[in-house]
RNA sequence: GCCCGGAUGGUGGAAUUGGUAGACACGUCAGACUUAAAAUCUGAUGACCGUAAGGUCGUGCGGGUUCAAUUCCCGCUCCGGGUACCA
């Protein structure tokens, strides 16, 4: 009977269908596994073959532990907010929820054709407001809740309340920005002074007006409004991300953008730098992402150093920060970012055009375009700081190199021990101090740590690991500066000025932000998704009577971003329908964290960075009890695409073959892939393709065929190669799909998408169809058991360290050698092969058991042990290598010790031949692998 | 610039801890079956020399360590990804 994948695939996806073979409770029974891959943003353009390479893999692992006696939660849902079904708002007048829900029913059409073990009943979706209600929740939460940094864990904020009635801010230390103090309305705080400097005591607290109260606790809370800086363009009425921006304008449309200090609801994530350091010592995901994530954390050690102005500046200090105060006496010259509130306190009265010249060009790159310059640029002030030690004159630069937003925005520079200051240095002719033992620093930057510091004071003799510390007990000595710890990470803007995102619980009286905690708010109708003509949200736009809720006198008009949604998400799978909370606490503790996520690197420095961050705040308020998020995590590889290529002869519509092109003068045109069978053109489907191409003419190769010619490059609609799984499933079924993509090559490499090799895959499962269809109830031969469990063991110590491609070449090396037996096989023998297979096709594998007797499912069909006595042949075949090379093979009992082999080996005559005559020097044997004979 | 990956036959890839390089599959070629085609099955297939036996070369390039290197070390080239000139 030939291999029937399309009535098999439909009628077991309808038996599991109807058993709810894939919905998932909790049992103390049974151990859990969480197995969860990211959530998909349900586009127009439905899935494509790249997107279920992950859900493949971790839908074999999930089958997988299945097998092995786990509770298996694996979840899907979607990340149903997002700014293409806004852009399609916008442009049709369509609510972006109907467009969001026919996506969504494509996309689980497609995934649930290719047979996977989802729990569909479980199913979330974030623009759902019983979904968005929590993720209100969460808001609200964190709005109200501090960072306590001596207990090192969020707390609730009427704790920091409480404190500031009894002991103002004495003796409690929240997390908070560097002077906080600094951007507080002083007309809220009529009794503070000028020089007030961020204590109060409990007195000022209790005396203080609400408003005074809610302007101090905004800049301790975790979800808090603060002005920062974006990149507005007025034209489109809405924020832009730095990529988005090109030379000074949208990269859409082109319009200008200006930088816009905007009020903005923020994330204090920087209150967990730390913590999201130190928790990357608990999970098990690659060292790269680690890596990736610790730099962007960016925490370093070093000093902030006071330096005092000169002459006209010196009622000021600026304050440096370093991570080498070891090369303090190497400085020569300091460098201000241009945006540096100081800058006019040190440009002189002559250098003011050209600074302001510098300001300005500066402020119109964006911040990668500052980055990525190569030229050395900069201006000098005029001013100069005086050195805290030495007391000498230090000259004072701005240069884009240096960014407002790290650090101080100021640095002090050492030509002799910093590449970019030696350029600089270089570049303007400044000083370069030398300060290095051995070293002529003014031919080259010295960049040895075990440089001894020479011209350095008391710093003299000693290397950068014991002069760093010496230098701060210096500087601390004498209050010229201070330990410091510096981090990269800023705080994350949480507002987004559109439409289809969760509206905010939040509603202002008096301008004071207020938090709806009992009810959910939902959007607002409103009679378009586009900005108010004054530059306002689109929630702007919803009167006070189209808003579900309403309250104070107006509600908050932005929205949340995309990342809210998600980085909560795998909780909520945990239970989906919980009304009353966002997951009961039996639950949470129940499956725990997820054992297994799969996806792509793309997301490292947000949404893996975010839910961390949630993650832990969730476990500090105790709501759930770990606070890392992923176990494990795997990152899938990108799926490239290979194009096919026709040869049009220029200036005809005759097209040549891609062996004859050079005889022509060709132009390459993309095809699409669907008209080529393994690079042969179907040439009358492409006179059929365009209507320019119907009267085209071939010149065909010699065997009457036209090949295409192929590359392999990024999928795109535009170059005709992309693949939807759709019309593989069509083709050759979902089975074959999933073992083909796993078959592809390692699930962590990028790879191209080739379907050449399908077929291979595709006839391995008609093969195993057959197989197990001539199979009968026999007593198995000791052949056939040994060839089975050596796929047991093979394909089981592949699943544990997720080599999901060489599992299937070990079921087809099984196949075939069970194929070559000419002994009849047996049921029993079969069996356990299936349930291997199983992962990889349950559809194929579940006809089959059924067909062999199988009891029950095969889904739930216990996971094979390979019994080690099949494992070990009693022969083992010695490659006999002569320096190195092998020269001839020779067959020994396995149980054979080193000296006997040797005794036999020096005996054979063929070694005798190799030898020649020479002596022999040394004889290597590794008993059971390998013969060396070195002469 | 910096950081992280990667490079193995015509193609995708295998080689798990330094131990037979090229498993498995595609493609190609030859053969069987067939009136023919498809499907299926069998065999060959890294390059070079050789009728063969056999030999030489071969895992991006150049060195090194080792009895033995795709694997470890040093230096480089190219490709991909990330990025923040991070003080």
């Amino acid at each position: 009977m030939e291999y029937d994948f399309r009535r098999i695939e439909k009628h077991w996806q309808k038996v599991w269908s109807t058993q709810n073979s894939y919905n998932v409770e909790e049992s103390a029974e049974k151990p859990k596994f969480y197995a969860l891959d990211m959530f998909p943003y349900p586009s127009g353009a439905g899935l494509h073959v790249g997107h279920p390479l992950g859900y493949i893999a971790s839908d074999v692992i999930a089958r997988y532990k299945r097998h092995c006696g786990f509770n298996v939660l694996h979840p899907m849902g979607f990340d149903s907010f997002g700014l293409p079904a806004e852009q399609y708002a916008i442009a049709t007048g369509q609510h972006p929820a109907i467009t969001t829900e026919t996506n969504i029913t494509r996309y689980r059409e497609q995934m649930k054709q290719i047979g996977f073990a989802f729990d569909w009943s479980r199913e979330v979706r974030t623009s759902d407001p019983s979904y968005y209600k929590w993720t209100q929740w969460i808001f609200g939460k964190l709005f109200e809740s501090w960072y306590d940094v001596e207990a090192d864990r969020a707390k609730p904020l009427s704790e920091l309340e409480n404190s500031f009635s009894k002991n103002g801010n004495f003796s409690i230390n929240p997390a908070c920005e560097d002077e906080w103090w600094k951007g507080l309305e002083m007309s809220l705080f009529p009794h503070f002074g000028e020089n007030f400097s961020g204590t109060f005591t409990a007195t000022d607290w209790n005396s203080m007006s609400k408003q005074a109260r809610n302007a101090i606790l905004m800049h301790f809370r975790l979800a808090y409004l603060a002005n920062s800086e974006v990149n507005w363009c007025p034209e489109l009425g809405t924020v832009l991300a730095n990529d988005e921006v090109k030379d000074g304008l949208s990269e859409r449309g082109g319009h200008p953008v200006e930088k816009k200090t905007m009020r903005q609801w923020m994330m204090r994530i920087t209150a967990y730098a730390d913590r999201l350091i130190s928790g990357l010592d608990e999970v098990n995901w690659t060292d790269s992402i680690k890596e990736a994530q610790r730099n962007w954390v960016g925490r370093s050690e070093g000093a902030s150093v006071k330096f005092s102005g000169s002459s006209s500046a010196s009622n000021c200090v600026v304050d440096v920060f370093t991570t080498r105060p070891d090369t303090l006496y190497g400085v020569s010259f300091m460098v201000l970012a241009p945006e540096h509130k100081l800058v006019p306190n040190f440009t002189s009265n002559e250098n003011e055009a050209a600074v302001n010249e510098y300001i300005l060009s500066a402020s119109r790159k964006s911040e990668r375009e500052r980055q990525g310059e190569k030229t050395i640029s900069g201006v000098a002030l005029g001013g100069s700081v005086i050195h805290p030690l030495t007391g000498r004159e230090i000259p004072v630069y701005i240069s884009e190199y240096v960014l407002a937003g790290y650090g101080t925005g100021a640095i002090m520079a050492v030509p002799a021990g910093d590449e970019r200051d030696w350029k600089f240095a270089q570049h303007f002719s400044i000083e370069i101090p030398d300060i290095f033992e051995g070293y002529d620093t003014n031919k080259a930057v010295c960049l040895d740590d075990k440089a001894k510091l020479k011209n350095s004071g008391s710093l003299d003799g000693l290397e950068k690991s014991a002069a760093i510390p010496a230098a701060l007990n210096l500087l601390e000595k004498d209050g010229l500066g201070e330990r410091r710890i510096n981090y990269r990470l800023r705080d994350a803007v949480f507002s987004r000025q559109r439409y289809w995102g969760e509206p905010f619980p939040i509603y202002y009286e008096n301008d004071i932000p207020n938090l709806i905690s009992d009810v959910t708010v939902s959007l607002p109708t409103v009679d378009a998704y586009l900005p108010t003509t004054d530059g306002e949200p689109p929630l702007a736009r919803a009167n006070r009577e189209d808003w579900p809720v309403f309250r104070g006198d107006r509600m908050e008009t932005n929205t949340m971003p995309g990342w809210a949604g998600s980085s909560w998400y795998f909780l909520r799978y945990m239970d989906p329908h919980n009304n009353n909370e966002f997951c009961a606490r039996e639950k949470s503790d129940y499956w725990g964290q997820v054992d297994l996520y799969v996806g792509g690197a793309e997301h490292t420095t947000g949404h893996l960075l975010y839910s961390r961050f949630w993650t832990k705040f969730l476990c500090d308020s105790d709501q759930i009890s770990f606070d890392e998020p992923f176990k494990t995590m795997i990152n899938q590889g990108m799926i490239l695409g290979r194009s096919n290529f026709v040869y049009r002869i220029q200036g005809t519509e005759k097209f040549v073959t891609f062996e004859k092109r050079k005889d022509f003068k060709t132009q390459r045109l993309h095809v699409d892939i669907t008209l080529v069978e393994n690079d042969k053109l179907d040439v009358e489907g492409f006179c059929k393709w365009r209507t320019e191409y119907s009267n085209a003419e071939f010149v065909l190769g010699d065997d009457g065929t036209y090949t295409c010619g192929y590359e392999v490059e990024k999928m795109s609609k535009s170059k005709y190669n992309v693949q939807t799984p759709d019309e593989l499933v069509e083709k050759y079924g979902a089975d074959t799909l999933r073992c083909y993509e796993m078959f592809l090559g390692p699930l962590t490499q990028s790879k191209p998408w080739d379907t050449q090799g399908i077929s291979g895959v595709h006839n391995f499962l008609r093969k195993i169809s057959r197989l197990i269809e001539s199979s009968s109830d026999v007593e198995p031969t000791k052949a056939e058991l040994r060839i089975v469990h050596q796929a047991i063991d093979k394909v089981t110590a592949d699943l544990n360290r997720h080599a999901f491609n060489t599992v299937v070449s070990a079921l087809m090396i099984a196949v075939n050698e069970l194929n070559d037996l000419d002994t009849p096989r047996s049921h029993q023998a079969l069996r356990p092969l299936i349930t291997l297979l199983s992962p990889y096709a349950p559809h194929l594998a579940e006809e089959v058991w059924a067909l062999i007797g199988g009891e029950g499912l095969v889904i739930d069909s216990v996971w094979p042990k390979a019994n080690p006595a099949y494992l070990v042949s009693d022969d083992t075949i010695y490659p006999v290598s002569f320096n190195g090379k092998v020269r001839f093979k020779l067959t020994l009992p396995t149980s054979m010790t080193a000296p006997e082999i040797e005794e036999i080996i020096l005996a054979d005559d063929r070694t005798k031949k190799q030898m020649n005559g020479r002596e022999i020097r040394k004889v290597i044997i590794v008993p059971g692998r390998i013969v060396n004979i070195v002469g």
